[in-house]
DNA sequence: CGTTGAGTTGACCATCGTCAACAGGAGTGG
DNA sequence: CCACTCCTGTTGACGATGGTCAACTCAACG
Protein backbone atom coordinates (compact mmCIF):
# COMPACT_ATOMS: atom_id res chain seq x y z
CA UNK A 1 0.00 0.00 0.00
CA UNK A 2 2.93 2.28 0.81
CA UNK A 3 3.43 2.63 -3.09
CA UNK A 4 0.14 3.96 -4.00
CA UNK A 5 -0.19 6.94 -5.66
CA UNK A 6 -1.61 10.62 -4.48
CA UNK A 7 -5.29 10.51 -6.03
CA UNK A 8 -7.21 13.40 -6.82
CA UNK A 9 -10.58 12.92 -5.07
CA UNK A 10 -13.14 13.12 -7.51
CA UNK A 11 -15.81 10.69 -7.03
CA UNK A 12 -18.22 12.29 -4.58
CA UNK A 13 -17.09 15.49 -4.00
CA UNK A 14 -15.04 16.61 -7.29
CA UNK A 15 -15.55 20.45 -6.15
CA UNK A 16 -14.88 20.71 -2.59
CA UNK A 17 -16.44 23.80 -1.06
CA UNK A 18 -14.09 25.97 1.20
CA UNK A 19 -17.35 26.98 2.77
CA UNK A 20 -17.94 23.58 4.04
CA UNK A 21 -14.62 23.03 4.82
CA UNK A 22 -14.10 21.58 8.42
CA UNK A 23 -11.03 23.21 9.37
CA UNK A 24 -10.94 26.45 7.32
CA UNK A 25 -11.51 28.51 10.49
CA UNK A 26 -8.37 26.92 12.06
CA UNK A 27 -6.18 27.06 8.70
CA UNK A 28 -4.30 29.95 6.74
CA UNK A 29 -7.79 30.14 4.47
CA UNK A 30 -9.86 32.12 7.24
CA UNK A 31 -7.86 34.62 6.54
CA UNK A 32 -10.24 35.24 3.31
CA UNK A 33 -13.12 36.76 3.52
CA UNK A 34 -16.14 34.52 1.66
CA UNK A 35 -16.36 36.06 -1.57
CA UNK A 36 -12.42 35.93 -1.88
CA UNK A 37 -12.57 31.80 -1.14
CA UNK A 38 -13.60 31.67 -4.89
CA UNK A 39 -9.84 32.52 -6.17
CA UNK A 40 -8.56 29.67 -3.57
CA UNK A 41 -11.29 27.06 -4.09
CA UNK A 42 -10.44 27.63 -7.92
CA UNK A 43 -6.77 26.48 -7.65
CA UNK A 44 -6.91 23.89 -4.80
CA UNK A 45 -6.84 19.95 -5.47
CA UNK A 46 -8.51 17.78 -3.15
CA UNK A 47 -5.38 15.15 -2.39
CA UNK A 48 -6.24 11.64 -0.30
CA UNK A 49 -2.67 9.92 0.69
CA UNK A 50 -2.57 6.38 1.98
CA UNK A 51 -1.03 5.21 5.11
CA UNK A 52 2.44 5.17 4.87
CA UNK A 53 2.47 7.63 1.84
CA UNK A 54 4.82 9.91 1.08
CA UNK A 55 3.45 13.93 0.53
CA UNK A 56 7.35 15.30 -0.28
CA UNK A 57 10.87 14.63 0.14
CA UNK A 58 13.50 16.52 2.07
CA UNK A 59 15.61 18.84 -0.88
CA UNK A 60 12.61 17.83 -3.52
CA UNK A 61 11.76 20.81 -5.68
CA UNK A 62 8.38 22.57 -4.21
CA UNK A 63 5.97 22.19 -6.61
CA UNK A 64 3.20 21.94 -3.95
CA UNK A 65 2.21 23.19 -0.80
CA UNK A 66 -0.52 22.01 1.23
CA UNK A 67 -3.47 21.94 3.57
CA UNK A 68 -4.31 19.05 6.21
CA UNK A 69 -7.42 18.68 6.02
CA UNK A 70 -7.63 14.85 7.78
CA UNK A 71 -5.47 12.61 9.42
CA UNK A 72 -1.90 13.25 10.43
CA UNK A 73 1.08 13.51 8.45
CA UNK A 74 4.77 13.08 10.06
CA UNK A 75 7.57 15.43 9.28
CA UNK A 76 11.10 14.55 9.54
CA UNK A 77 15.04 14.68 8.70
CA UNK A 78 17.18 11.99 8.45
CA UNK A 79 20.95 11.99 9.29
CA UNK A 80 22.88 9.64 6.39
CA UNK A 81 23.43 7.04 8.24
CA UNK A 82 19.43 6.63 9.33
CA UNK A 83 19.07 7.96 12.44
CA UNK A 84 15.51 10.19 12.24
CA UNK A 85 14.38 13.26 13.91
CA UNK A 86 10.53 13.75 13.20
CA UNK A 87 10.39 17.65 13.58
CA UNK A 88 6.60 17.37 14.05
CA UNK A 89 3.21 16.65 13.20
CA UNK A 90 1.07 18.03 11.19
CA UNK A 91 -2.70 17.66 12.30
CA UNK A 92 -6.08 18.77 10.87
CA UNK A 93 -5.63 22.56 10.01
CA UNK A 94 -1.75 22.59 9.50
CA UNK A 95 -0.12 24.07 6.91
CA UNK A 96 2.79 22.34 4.76
CA UNK A 97 5.10 24.41 2.82
CA UNK A 98 4.97 28.12 5.17
CA UNK A 99 8.58 28.63 3.84
CA UNK A 100 7.04 29.17 -0.01
CA UNK A 101 10.70 28.46 -0.30
CA UNK A 102 12.35 26.26 -3.57
CA UNK A 103 13.18 23.11 -1.38
CA UNK A 104 11.15 20.88 0.94
CA UNK A 105 13.09 21.28 4.56
CA UNK A 106 11.80 17.81 5.56
CA UNK A 107 10.40 15.01 4.70
CA UNK A 108 6.61 14.46 4.85
CA UNK A 109 4.28 10.97 4.93
CA UNK A 110 0.61 10.18 6.02
CA UNK A 111 0.59 8.39 9.25
CA UNK A 112 -2.76 7.11 8.33
CA UNK A 113 -4.87 8.49 5.54
CA UNK A 114 -4.76 11.96 4.99
CA UNK A 115 -6.54 13.97 3.22
CA UNK A 116 -5.23 17.39 1.89
CA UNK A 117 -6.14 20.44 -0.17
CA UNK A 118 -3.04 21.05 -2.28
CA UNK A 119 -2.28 24.25 -4.38
CA UNK A 120 0.35 24.69 -7.07
CA UNK A 121 3.13 26.86 -5.21
CA UNK A 122 3.44 28.86 -7.90
CA UNK A 123 -0.31 30.07 -7.91
CA UNK A 124 -0.43 30.27 -4.08
CA UNK A 125 2.30 32.63 -4.29
CA UNK A 126 1.05 34.69 -6.90
CA UNK A 127 -2.72 34.76 -4.68
CA UNK A 128 -0.25 35.90 -1.97
CA UNK A 129 1.26 38.78 -3.89
CA UNK A 130 -1.96 39.98 -3.96
CA UNK A 131 -3.65 39.61 -0.69
CA UNK A 132 -1.43 40.73 2.08
CA UNK A 133 -3.95 39.42 4.85
CA UNK A 134 -3.18 36.04 3.37
CA UNK A 135 0.85 36.90 3.67
CA UNK A 136 -0.14 37.87 6.93
CA UNK A 137 -1.90 34.86 8.40
CA UNK A 138 0.74 32.70 6.52
CA UNK A 139 3.47 34.49 8.58
CA UNK A 140 1.86 34.01 11.95
CA UNK A 141 1.08 30.49 11.29
CA UNK A 142 4.90 30.06 10.75
CA UNK A 143 5.90 32.13 13.73
CA UNK A 144 3.65 29.80 15.83
CA UNK A 145 5.42 26.88 14.00
CA UNK A 146 9.05 28.29 15.23
CA UNK A 147 7.54 28.76 18.78
CA UNK A 148 6.44 25.21 18.93
CA UNK A 149 10.00 24.23 17.51
CA UNK A 150 11.58 26.12 20.22
CA UNK A 151 9.42 25.10 22.89
CA UNK A 152 10.80 20.88 21.36
CA UNK A 153 14.25 21.90 21.55
CA UNK A 154 13.56 22.90 25.72
CA UNK A 155 11.34 19.03 25.50
CA UNK A 156 15.02 17.41 23.78
CA UNK A 157 17.69 19.34 25.50
CA UNK A 158 16.51 19.28 28.54
CA UNK A 159 14.03 16.95 29.67
CA UNK A 160 14.01 13.54 31.58
CA UNK A 161 12.18 10.21 29.12
CA UNK A 162 9.38 10.70 31.31
CA UNK A 163 8.64 14.45 31.21
CA UNK A 164 8.88 14.03 27.27
CA UNK A 165 6.51 11.65 26.89
CA UNK A 166 4.38 13.63 29.41
CA UNK A 167 4.86 16.36 27.83
CA UNK A 168 3.82 15.06 24.41
CA UNK A 169 0.86 13.48 25.47
CA UNK A 170 -0.65 16.53 27.29
CA UNK A 171 0.15 18.75 24.53
CA UNK A 172 -1.12 16.22 21.71
CA UNK A 173 -4.64 16.37 23.86
CA UNK A 174 -4.34 20.45 23.89
CA UNK A 175 -3.95 20.26 19.74
CA UNK A 176 -6.35 17.75 19.48
CA UNK A 177 -8.87 19.64 21.91
CA UNK A 178 -8.74 22.54 19.79
CA UNK A 179 -10.08 20.49 16.65
CA UNK A 180 -12.33 17.64 18.11
CA UNK A 181 -12.79 19.04 21.69
CA UNK A 182 -12.29 18.16 25.21
CA UNK A 183 -10.98 14.54 25.51
CA UNK A 184 -9.01 12.79 28.36
CA UNK A 185 -8.97 10.04 25.33
CA UNK A 186 -5.78 10.99 23.21
CA UNK A 187 -5.63 9.30 20.14
CA UNK A 188 -2.32 8.43 18.87
CA UNK A 189 -2.16 7.40 15.12
CA UNK A 190 1.71 7.15 15.30
CA UNK A 191 4.08 4.46 16.01
CA UNK A 192 5.93 4.16 19.59
CA UNK A 193 9.00 4.66 17.00
CA UNK A 194 7.64 7.99 15.64
CA UNK A 195 6.78 9.11 19.08
CA UNK A 196 10.82 7.47 20.10
CA UNK A 197 12.06 9.63 17.24
CA UNK A 198 10.30 12.58 17.97
CA UNK A 199 11.18 12.74 21.56
CA UNK A 200 15.07 11.84 21.32
CA UNK A 201 14.41 8.86 22.60
CA UNK A 202 14.47 4.75 21.47
CA UNK A 203 11.34 2.89 20.72
CA UNK A 204 12.25 0.71 24.40
CA UNK A 205 12.11 3.65 26.72
CA UNK A 206 9.05 5.14 24.80
CA UNK A 207 7.67 1.73 25.62
CA UNK A 208 8.77 1.66 29.44
CA UNK A 209 7.69 4.99 30.19
CA UNK A 210 4.17 4.35 29.14
CA UNK A 211 3.98 1.29 30.96
CA UNK A 212 5.68 2.66 34.38
CA UNK A 213 2.61 5.87 33.52
CA UNK A 214 0.08 3.32 33.62
CA UNK A 215 1.14 1.30 36.23
CA UNK A 216 1.26 3.85 37.85
CA UNK A 217 -2.45 4.43 36.97
CA UNK A 218 -1.34 8.10 35.44
CA UNK A 219 -2.66 6.81 31.98
CA UNK A 220 -4.53 4.00 30.85
CA UNK A 221 -3.55 2.52 27.43
CA UNK A 222 -6.26 1.85 25.15
CA UNK A 223 -5.78 0.89 21.03
CA UNK A 224 -4.55 3.73 19.41
CA UNK A 225 -4.67 5.92 21.85
CA UNK A 226 -3.79 6.41 25.54
CA UNK A 227 -6.51 8.04 28.23
CA UNK A 228 -5.31 10.01 30.23
CA UNK A 229 -6.38 9.06 34.12
CA UNK A 230 -4.38 12.04 36.30
CA UNK A 231 -3.89 14.86 33.99
CA UNK A 232 -2.76 17.18 36.71
CA UNK A 233 0.94 14.67 37.16
CA UNK A 234 1.41 14.72 33.63
CA UNK A 235 0.69 18.63 33.86
CA UNK A 236 3.14 18.53 36.43
CA UNK A 237 5.49 16.94 34.79
CA UNK A 238 5.33 18.70 31.59
CA UNK A 239 5.27 22.08 33.37
CA UNK A 240 7.14 25.12 31.60
CA UNK B 1 27.19 45.63 35.49
CA UNK B 2 24.94 43.99 34.80
CA UNK B 3 22.23 45.96 35.99
CA UNK B 4 22.99 49.00 33.96
CA UNK B 5 20.11 50.43 31.86
CA UNK B 6 19.60 49.97 28.46
CA UNK B 7 21.03 53.18 26.98
CA UNK B 8 20.23 55.38 24.30
CA UNK B 9 23.20 55.81 21.85
CA UNK B 10 23.13 59.70 21.42
CA UNK B 11 26.73 61.42 21.50
CA UNK B 12 28.34 60.87 18.08
CA UNK B 13 25.94 59.01 15.90
CA UNK B 14 22.27 59.98 17.56
CA UNK B 15 21.29 59.98 14.13
CA UNK B 16 22.37 56.62 12.68
CA UNK B 17 22.22 56.50 9.05
CA UNK B 18 20.60 53.65 7.82
CA UNK B 19 22.34 53.57 4.39
CA UNK B 20 25.39 53.91 6.10
CA UNK B 21 24.37 50.34 8.44
CA UNK B 22 27.01 47.42 8.28
CA UNK B 23 24.10 45.31 8.69
CA UNK B 24 21.62 46.58 5.97
CA UNK B 25 21.77 44.54 3.46
CA UNK B 26 21.82 41.01 5.97
CA UNK B 27 18.56 41.95 8.24
CA UNK B 28 15.35 42.69 7.23
CA UNK B 29 15.65 46.21 5.96
CA UNK B 30 16.79 45.50 2.95
CA UNK B 31 13.62 44.74 1.75
CA UNK B 32 13.34 48.78 1.99
CA UNK B 33 14.67 50.71 -1.19
CA UNK B 34 16.98 53.77 -0.20
CA UNK B 35 13.89 56.32 -0.72
CA UNK B 36 11.66 54.48 2.10
CA UNK B 37 14.46 53.93 4.69
CA UNK B 38 13.40 56.92 5.97
CA UNK B 39 10.21 56.35 7.29
CA UNK B 40 12.35 53.33 9.10
CA UNK B 41 15.08 56.34 10.23
CA UNK B 42 12.38 58.09 11.96
CA UNK B 43 11.16 55.11 14.64
CA UNK B 44 14.56 53.68 14.96
CA UNK B 45 16.52 54.11 18.15
CA UNK B 46 20.23 53.22 18.15
CA UNK B 47 20.36 50.92 21.75
CA UNK B 48 23.10 49.74 23.40
CA UNK B 49 23.45 46.94 26.43
CA UNK B 50 25.97 46.51 28.61
CA UNK B 51 27.78 42.57 29.05
CA UNK B 52 24.81 40.59 30.55
CA UNK B 53 22.16 42.90 30.09
CA UNK B 54 18.91 42.25 29.80
CA UNK B 55 17.03 42.87 26.19
CA UNK B 56 13.54 41.47 27.19
CA UNK B 57 12.64 38.60 29.41
CA UNK B 58 9.77 35.73 28.51
CA UNK B 59 6.25 35.87 28.67
CA UNK B 60 6.47 40.30 28.96
CA UNK B 61 4.53 42.15 26.79
CA UNK B 62 5.94 43.38 23.58
CA UNK B 63 7.31 47.05 23.62
CA UNK B 64 10.09 47.17 20.69
CA UNK B 65 11.52 44.73 18.41
CA UNK B 66 15.03 44.55 17.49
CA UNK B 67 17.68 44.31 14.49
CA UNK B 68 21.12 43.28 16.52
CA UNK B 69 23.32 45.46 14.66
CA UNK B 70 26.35 44.65 16.99
CA UNK B 71 27.42 42.09 19.22
CA UNK B 72 25.58 38.16 20.25
CA UNK B 73 22.36 38.00 22.01
CA UNK B 74 21.44 34.64 23.98
CA UNK B 75 17.72 33.89 23.74
CA UNK B 76 16.77 30.62 25.79
CA UNK B 77 13.60 29.14 28.43
CA UNK B 78 13.83 28.18 31.22
CA UNK B 79 12.19 25.22 32.99
CA UNK B 80 10.68 25.98 36.41
CA UNK B 81 13.52 24.25 38.41
CA UNK B 82 16.09 26.40 36.77
CA UNK B 83 16.99 24.17 34.03
CA UNK B 84 17.50 26.62 31.10
CA UNK B 85 17.57 25.73 27.06
CA UNK B 86 19.08 28.69 24.94
CA UNK B 87 17.05 28.76 21.72
CA UNK B 88 19.32 30.30 19.62
CA UNK B 89 22.62 33.15 19.29
CA UNK B 90 21.18 36.00 17.70
CA UNK B 91 24.38 37.28 15.33
CA UNK B 92 24.45 40.86 13.76
CA UNK B 93 21.58 41.25 10.98
CA UNK B 94 19.14 39.14 13.01
CA UNK B 95 15.62 40.31 14.00
CA UNK B 96 14.25 39.90 17.43
CA UNK B 97 10.31 40.00 17.53
CA UNK B 98 9.68 38.55 14.23
CA UNK B 99 6.51 37.28 15.79
CA UNK B 100 4.74 40.27 16.18
CA UNK B 101 3.09 38.82 19.13
CA UNK B 102 1.84 40.35 22.00
CA UNK B 103 4.38 38.58 24.24
CA UNK B 104 8.17 37.25 24.02
CA UNK B 105 8.12 33.37 23.82
CA UNK B 106 11.99 33.75 24.94
CA UNK B 107 14.63 35.47 27.29
CA UNK B 108 17.11 37.67 25.65
CA UNK B 109 20.28 38.92 26.96
CA UNK B 110 23.52 40.47 25.80
CA UNK B 111 26.29 37.87 25.78
CA UNK B 112 29.13 40.59 25.67
CA UNK B 113 28.47 44.68 24.51
CA UNK B 114 25.48 44.79 22.23
CA UNK B 115 24.29 47.04 19.89
CA UNK B 116 20.69 46.87 18.87
CA UNK B 117 18.08 49.11 16.38
CA UNK B 118 15.06 49.26 18.44
CA UNK B 119 11.71 50.13 17.21
CA UNK B 120 8.21 50.15 18.79
CA UNK B 121 6.40 47.40 18.05
CA UNK B 122 3.58 49.33 17.70
CA UNK B 123 5.12 51.82 14.48
CA UNK B 124 6.72 48.83 13.54
CA UNK B 125 3.66 46.83 13.13
CA UNK B 126 2.03 49.52 11.03
CA UNK B 127 4.95 49.90 8.64
CA UNK B 128 4.53 46.69 7.95
CA UNK B 129 0.73 47.24 7.23
CA UNK B 130 1.44 49.42 4.30
CA UNK B 131 4.82 47.47 3.09
CA UNK B 132 4.01 43.73 2.26
CA UNK B 133 7.39 43.45 0.76
CA UNK B 134 8.78 44.10 4.33
CA UNK B 135 6.37 41.51 5.66
CA UNK B 136 7.70 39.42 2.64
CA UNK B 137 11.13 39.50 4.26
CA UNK B 138 10.29 39.25 7.72
CA UNK B 139 8.05 35.79 6.61
CA UNK B 140 11.35 34.87 4.97
CA UNK B 141 13.52 35.99 8.43
CA UNK B 142 10.98 33.56 10.12
CA UNK B 143 11.17 30.63 8.17
CA UNK B 144 15.07 30.57 7.86
CA UNK B 145 14.67 30.78 11.92
CA UNK B 146 12.35 27.83 11.97
CA UNK B 147 14.57 25.70 9.82
CA UNK B 148 17.40 26.75 12.03
CA UNK B 149 15.08 25.67 15.08
CA UNK B 150 14.22 21.96 13.41
CA UNK B 151 17.91 21.44 13.05
CA UNK B 152 18.75 21.80 15.98
CA UNK B 153 16.07 19.23 16.86
CA UNK B 154 17.95 17.17 15.29
CA UNK B 155 21.04 17.92 17.21
CA UNK B 156 19.54 17.88 20.45
CA UNK B 157 17.82 14.58 19.82
CA UNK B 158 19.93 12.66 17.35
CA UNK B 159 23.40 13.73 18.11
CA UNK B 160 26.35 12.32 20.30
CA UNK B 161 28.09 15.20 22.49
CA UNK B 162 31.06 15.15 19.87
CA UNK B 163 28.69 15.46 17.00
CA UNK B 164 27.13 18.40 18.82
CA UNK B 165 30.27 20.41 19.29
CA UNK B 166 31.35 19.81 15.58
CA UNK B 167 27.62 21.16 14.64
CA UNK B 168 27.66 24.12 16.60
CA UNK B 169 31.43 24.84 15.58
CA UNK B 170 30.83 24.38 11.67
CA UNK B 171 27.86 26.47 11.90
CA UNK B 172 29.14 29.65 13.66
CA UNK B 173 31.78 29.64 11.38
CA UNK B 174 29.20 29.28 8.40
CA UNK B 175 27.60 32.37 10.02
CA UNK B 176 30.11 34.55 10.83
CA UNK B 177 31.19 33.72 7.42
CA UNK B 178 28.70 35.70 6.10
CA UNK B 179 28.86 38.48 8.08
CA UNK B 180 32.82 39.23 8.16
CA UNK B 181 34.14 36.46 5.62
CA UNK B 182 35.56 33.30 5.83
CA UNK B 183 37.65 32.39 8.71
CA UNK B 184 39.43 29.46 10.03
CA UNK B 185 38.77 31.12 14.26
CA UNK B 186 35.46 30.77 15.23
CA UNK B 187 34.93 33.34 17.70
CA UNK B 188 32.98 32.17 20.79
CA UNK B 189 31.68 34.85 22.54
CA UNK B 190 29.82 32.89 24.91
CA UNK B 191 30.56 31.00 27.79
CA UNK B 192 31.24 26.89 28.17
CA UNK B 193 27.87 27.12 30.13
CA UNK B 194 25.98 29.00 27.30
CA UNK B 195 27.00 26.13 24.57
CA UNK B 196 26.34 23.61 26.97
CA UNK B 197 22.76 25.05 27.61
CA UNK B 198 22.41 25.53 23.67
CA UNK B 199 23.42 21.60 22.93
CA UNK B 200 21.72 19.64 25.77
CA UNK B 201 24.88 19.29 27.34
CA UNK B 202 26.79 19.85 30.94
CA UNK B 203 29.74 22.03 31.04
CA UNK B 204 31.88 19.19 31.76
CA UNK B 205 30.97 17.54 29.06
CA UNK B 206 31.14 20.44 26.53
CA UNK B 207 34.92 21.71 28.38
CA UNK B 208 36.02 17.44 27.77
CA UNK B 209 34.71 17.26 24.39
CA UNK B 210 36.43 20.62 23.18
CA UNK B 211 39.42 19.48 24.97
CA UNK B 212 39.49 16.12 23.41
CA UNK B 213 39.29 17.07 19.85
CA UNK B 214 42.10 19.66 20.68
CA UNK B 215 44.19 16.72 21.64
CA UNK B 216 43.57 15.05 18.68
CA UNK B 217 44.35 18.10 16.76
CA UNK B 218 41.06 19.03 14.87
CA UNK B 219 40.71 22.42 16.86
CA UNK B 220 43.13 24.55 18.47
CA UNK B 221 41.36 26.42 21.55
CA UNK B 222 42.61 30.37 21.44
CA UNK B 223 41.32 33.26 23.80
CA UNK B 224 37.28 33.74 23.00
CA UNK B 225 37.53 30.98 20.74
CA UNK B 226 39.09 28.05 18.33
CA UNK B 227 40.71 27.50 15.70
CA UNK B 228 39.25 24.59 13.10
CA UNK B 229 42.48 22.83 12.64
CA UNK B 230 40.55 19.90 10.17
CA UNK B 231 37.47 21.83 9.03
CA UNK B 232 37.07 18.23 7.52
CA UNK B 233 37.05 16.36 10.07
CA UNK B 234 34.63 18.69 11.91
CA UNK B 235 32.08 18.75 9.16
CA UNK B 236 31.73 14.76 8.87
CA UNK B 237 30.71 15.09 12.47
CA UNK B 238 28.54 17.51 11.29
CA UNK B 239 27.19 15.98 7.94
CA UNK B 240 23.06 16.18 8.16
C1' DC C 1 -1.55 -22.07 10.56
C1' DG C 2 2.70 -19.84 9.61
C1' DT C 3 4.57 -15.22 8.84
C1' DT C 4 5.24 -10.56 9.73
C1' DG C 5 5.44 -6.41 12.21
C1' DA C 6 4.47 -3.73 16.34
C1' DG C 7 4.94 -3.56 21.01
C1' DT C 8 6.69 -5.10 25.64
C1' DT C 9 9.98 -6.59 28.93
C1' DG C 10 14.49 -8.00 30.88
C1' DA C 11 19.62 -8.01 31.29
C1' DC C 12 23.46 -5.55 30.48
C1' DC C 13 26.19 -1.58 29.25
C1' DA C 14 27.93 3.11 27.58
C1' DT C 15 27.44 7.75 27.27
C1' DC C 16 26.95 11.48 29.57
C1' DG C 17 25.75 13.67 34.15
C1' DT C 18 27.16 14.50 39.03
C1' DC C 19 30.30 15.68 42.41
C1' DA C 20 34.61 17.22 43.69
C1' DA C 21 39.18 19.09 43.35
C1' DC C 22 42.10 22.09 41.09
C1' DA C 23 44.20 25.74 37.83
C1' DG C 24 44.52 30.27 36.07
C1' DG C 25 43.12 35.07 35.31
C1' DA C 26 40.77 39.39 36.71
C1' DG C 27 39.61 42.36 40.05
C1' DT C 28 40.15 44.19 44.87
C1' DG C 29 42.16 45.75 48.93
C1' DG C 30 45.71 45.62 52.55
C1' DC D 1 53.32 44.47 45.32
C1' DC D 2 51.13 40.56 46.96
C1' DA D 3 47.44 38.04 49.12
C1' DC D 4 42.76 37.13 48.57
C1' DT D 5 38.51 36.18 46.42
C1' DC D 6 35.67 35.13 42.64
C1' DC D 7 34.70 33.18 38.44
C1' DT D 8 35.39 30.33 34.57
C1' DG D 9 37.15 26.41 32.83
C1' DT D 10 39.44 21.78 33.18
C1' DT D 11 40.02 17.16 34.75
C1' DG D 12 39.12 12.86 37.35
C1' DA D 13 36.19 9.35 39.76
C1' DC D 14 31.93 7.50 40.01
C1' DG D 15 27.09 6.67 38.94
C1' DA D 16 22.45 6.88 36.70
C1' DT D 17 19.66 7.49 32.85
C1' DG D 18 18.65 5.82 28.85
C1' DG D 19 20.52 2.85 24.90
C1' DT D 20 21.53 -1.93 23.05
C1' DC D 21 20.55 -6.54 22.34
C1' DA D 22 17.58 -10.24 22.76
C1' DA D 23 13.52 -12.89 23.77
C1' DC D 24 8.78 -12.98 23.87
C1' DT D 25 3.59 -11.87 23.04
C1' DC D 26 -0.04 -10.73 20.22
C1' DA D 27 -2.81 -9.21 16.41
C1' DA D 28 -3.30 -8.95 11.44
C1' DC D 29 -3.12 -11.26 7.33
C1' DG D 30 -2.39 -14.40 3.65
Amino acid sequence: MSTLQAVRVSCCHAKENCLDCKVRLVSVCAALESHELGALEAMAQQTAFAPKETLFLQDHRVDFVYNVTEGVVRLYKLLPDGRRQIVGFALPGDFLGLAMADSYGFCADAVGSVTTCRFSRQAFSSLLDGKPHLLRRLHEFATHELSLAQDQMVVLGRRTAEEKIATFLVGLRNRWARLTGVSVTVSLPMSRQDIADFLGLTIETVSRTLSRLAREKAILIVPDGVRLLDPQRLEQLAET
